[in-house]
RNA sequence: UGUCCUGUAGCUCAGUUGGUUAGAGCGCUACACUGAUAAUGUAGAGGUCCGCAGUUCAAAUCUGCGCAGGACAACCA
């Protein structure tokens, strides 16, 4: 069984954002400009304009699939299994809601998965500016120490690139183990004395050597060649529980007892002072070690990524320029702005850009922000040790994929967070009270259909929006009668046992939960095919490109593992990539990107395909050159073709006749029996390559065999054998042996070159080679001893040769005797 | 920063459990052939097997440390 995605999920998923585009509206539009109704109309026809190019790649490019029932993940019947497998989830409780620090992509207005931000090319170098802020102490009993003969007020230096979340300050961290030192200076913008707190070993980061010690009397005032003193070293948990004033006191955080130095294990001295700000509402460590520690929480930024109301000058203003509409943007950011408002305040130690790697959101490109957001996620935390048993029993292709990026994938997994907060998807079938004490996960249409039945009885609803469906009957007809996207299933409402009303959660699911579900959902399982399902679930093998380790590979794997305690598929291939001749990565803004649909039409399929199939393995990644695709046209393709024509040439003439009965072994040539075993060899070669999934090792003795043996010596050094005019054994010996290769090599080859293959076969044979059985290897007609007494021939034929060039004789004139050493054989 | 992959002739790639002088195809150069079917043959040039160190009688191959390219991951304040 072939699991195939005749619909290309990652087209699907992209339709929501493409389609925004196309009607030039943005995610807050919907619902006001357009309609919940027209947009995912408008969705789903995006949806069919990427199936048909599909589809017509599909066909060209001759992958084998059936397009006359792709699984569309929009389908009632899909989104039915989705629930099922969500609802056996639920009833394990392996589904929860929690609240954390998730990525979250203002632009777009979701969260996402950790799996959406490891797509490729989510994570890009940015410039952003950075501040080292001064936070300052207050003297009382725990922070007396620092206090000691100090240089004006004390301060401690956290780093940060994100500027914007220091309003929602509320805690600094430290290495409790960490050594750190108080540093006697001046401020180099207000030139200030003050004393500084940071790390020991970011001492030379920040300050220069050579102005240690120096004289404070003689500093200029110009921030340059600042004087510094070090005025004693001590350990991070002795700052421990220190309080200091509030940076920016624009509102007050909740909830707990902030502004203290609290201790945190993740604090390193790589980067930055050692003393990391924290602002539990934009960071997962911030947010642990500030639960840990009751610090309680403080959110200036809105969900749309702009500062609230509290925040004064800078109310309403987005935290990233990047959220603008473009050309809206201010010249200066809300980093720079702070940036300046700090260094006027004395509250800046050190302002600079800073490049670093920072996600960004698939769908806008935008780069998103970590924020804390209410979403369902699946407990896959729960199941790890079977998630990572199971893997271990599939094959995977190249071995260390597997074992290496996938094992430690797994090694580090972390609770799947499925919620999206969009309108085009799969919807949450999870129905809860307004407090949230009762709820009900929907695992079936008939269950939706009761539970309605219940709250329009309980009066929660006046009628049945599904009354036009009929439980249990499986027909297209039935299904076709309702819509369980939203808008509409949002206007169910269910009455909980205690009697009161329960409305759906609003989130639509994690897209790559759709694709994970394949396997169970294009059955419509377990409603429908429950035998199909069974014969071909778990996949023989899957194949897709490595960079969907963490993509479909996983979705498929995790949802398995959780719903079935199976493996989704027995082996994986996991392609490379195609990358241009000097091997970059094609991409469109390199412009090296090779148009697919043209280089069908130049070469034809199967030349692309033997050529990607023999130069490379499919893992390894593919360095794209059409004259490589020439080179196979001319070589394999050409030898191929013409060895065709000579045998159909003298076929014709002769009236070969195909039903006619074989010559026995015994009344055919030593060099019948030569190319028979030869070929015999190659049937075994290439079943043990084909079923280690190794095509390439197939394709490559495939090809060797055809140009090497049966073109360039058998059919060459037995041509008068066709020719002669008497008919006869001797003859039809010939013809046969020679059909018998080609027969043999067009089914061998039908993998890799199915048009040409057919063709091929049906010229010989009258049928289809995609019809006939794969040929087994006959142990009898192979001679090993045979083959090898004709590769000494060969060798010796050639340096026949080329003893006749180095002597000038004319290759037409005979030898009468030739001689070559016993050595020659080895 | 981590994980994984790759590194052999100008290019694309082979190279088994370590074992004579490291191979093929293409390209290049030269010569021959046109009695090989729309397919020719022979020869030549071209290599620090990415580098260094180690194990070994023996390393392209095994080990370690690097370098370069690529993919993927990462809360990096």
């Amino acid at each position: 069984m072939l699991i195939a995605r005749p619909d290309g999920i990652p087209m699907v998923c992209r339709s929501s954002s493409v389609v925004e585009k196309e009607l030039g509206i943005t995610k807050e539009d919907i619902g006001k400009k357009i309609s919940i109704e027209d947009y995912n109309a408008a969705c789903k026809k995006a949806v069919m304009r990427y199936t048909d190019v599909w589809n017509d790649m599909t066909r060209r490019i001759g992958f084998w699939l059936d397009l006359e029932k792709p699984y569309v993940t929009y389908h009632t019947k899909y989104i039915e299994s989705v629930w099922h497998l969500l609802k056996k989830l639920y009833d394990d409780d392996l589904l929860y809601k929690g609240y954390t620090i998730q990525p979250y992509s203002p632009a777009a207005g979701t969260g996402l998965s950790s799996h959406e931000l490891n797509q490729p090319g989510t994570y890009k170098p940015v410039k952003d500016t950075s501040v080292v802020a001064m936070f300052k102490v207050n003297k009382d009993h725990a922070s007396e120490f620092l206090f000691k003969d100090a240089f004006g007020d004390v301060f401690i230096l956290a780093w940060t690139t994100t500027p914007w979340t220091l309003p929602s300050n509320c805690a600094l961290t430290i290495g409790p183990k960490l050594e750190y030192v108080r540093v006697k200076s001046f401020n180099p913008y207000t030139h200030e004395p003050q004393t500084m707190v940071l790390a020991k070993s970011r001492l030379s980061a920040y300050f220069n050597e050579k102005n240690e010690n120096a004289s404070f009397d003689e500093y200029k005032k110009d921030g340059k060649n600042i004087p510094w003193k070090v005025g004693g070293g001590f350990y991070g948990h002795q700052l421990e529980g220190i309080r200091y004033e509030q940076l920016l006191p624009y509102a007050q955080p909740e909830g707990g007892d902030a502004f203290k130095v609290i201790g945190g294990d993740f604090v390193t001295t790589e980067d930055g002072t050692g003393v990391v700000h924290t602002a539990p509402s934009f960071g997962a460590d911030d947010m642990r070690v500030a639960r840990q520690h009751g610090i309680g929480t403080l959110t200036l930024v809105d969900l749309q990524g702009r500062f609230t109301h509290e925040m004064g000058e800078y109310a309403g203003k987005y935290v990233k320029n990047e959220y603008y509409p473009t050309g809206q943007a201010p010249e200066k950011s809300v980093d720079v702005e702070l940036s300046i408002k700090l260094k006027e305040m004395g509250r800046a130690f050190k302002v600079e850009k800073y490049e670093h790697n920072y996600p960004h959101c698939w769908r806008t490109d935008k780069p998103i922000l970590y924020y804390p957001l209410d979403s369902w996620f699946v407990r896959t935390t729960a199941k790890k040790d079977r998630l990572i048993a199971l893997n271990k029993t599939i094959n995977w292709k190249p071995e260390s994929t597997g074992t290496g990026r996938f094992g430690n994938w797994l090694e580090n997994v972390q609770d799947w967070n499925l919620s999206r907060s969009r309108y085009w998807g799969i919807p949450l079938p999870i129905w809860r009270t307004e407090d949230g004490d009762e709820e009900l996960c929907i695992g079936s249409l008939k269950q939706l259909k009761e539970e309605i039945a219940r709250a329009v009885k309980a009066g929660v609803m006046k009628s049945d929006p599904y009354a036009s469906f009929t439980p249990d009957d499986m027909s297209e007809t039935n299904y076709d009668t309702i819509d369980i996207h939203r808008p509409y299933v949002d206007n169910i409402v269910l009455v909980s046992p205690s009697g009161k009303p329960m409305k759906r959660e609003t989130d639509l699911i994690d897209v790559w939960f759709d694709s994970g579900a394949m396997p169970y959902a294009q059955w419509h399982y377990p409603f429908e095919n429950k035998a199909a399902f069974k014969d071909s679930f778990p996949a023989s093998f899957i194949a897709e490109g490595v960079d969907q380790t963490r993509g479909w590979f996983y979705t498929l794997h995790a949802i398995a593992t959780l719903t079935q305690d199976s493996v989704a598929y027995k082996a994986v291939v996991s392609n490379g990539l195609v990358l241009d001749k000097v091997g970059q990565k094609m991409s469109k803004r390199l412009g090296n990107a090779v148009d697919p649909f043209k280089t069908l039409d130049e070469f034809g399929a199967d030349a692309v395909r033997w050529y990607m199939i023999s130069n490379a393995s499919p893992w390894d990644n593919l360095k794209f050159d059409a004259e490589g695709i020439t080179e196979v046209q001319r070589k394999f393709f050409r030898a191929l073709f013409n060895t065709y024509n000579f045998f159909a040439l003298y076929a014709n003439i002769d009236g070969f006749d195909l039903q006619a009965p074989q010559v026995a072994e015994s009344e055919r040539t030593e060099m019948d029996r030569w190319i028979l075993s030869r070929l015999n060899s190659l049937i075994a070669a290439c079943d043990a390559a084909f079923g280690d999934y190794e095509p390439t090792i197939a394709a490559r003795a495939v090809q060797d065999f055809v140009v090497e043996d049966l073109s360039n010596w058998y059919v060459r050094l037995n041509r008068r054998r066709f020719w002669k005019g008497e008919q006869g054994n001797d003859k039809n010996a010939a013809f046969q042996t020679l059909h018998r290769c080609l027969e043999v090599v067009a089914m061998l080859s039908a993998p890799v070159a199915p048009f040409f293959s057919d063709r091929l076969f049906r010229d010989l044979m009258g049928s289809s080679v995609h019809l006939s059985s794969w040929p087994k290897s006959n142990a009898s007609a192979i001679d090993v001893e045979l083959e090898q007494r004709t590769a000494l021939a060969q060798k010796l034929t050639s340096l026949a040769l080329s003893i006749r060039k180095k002597d000038s004789t004319r290759r037409s004139s005979p030898t009468s005797r030739s001689s070559a050493p016993e050595w020659a054989s080895r």
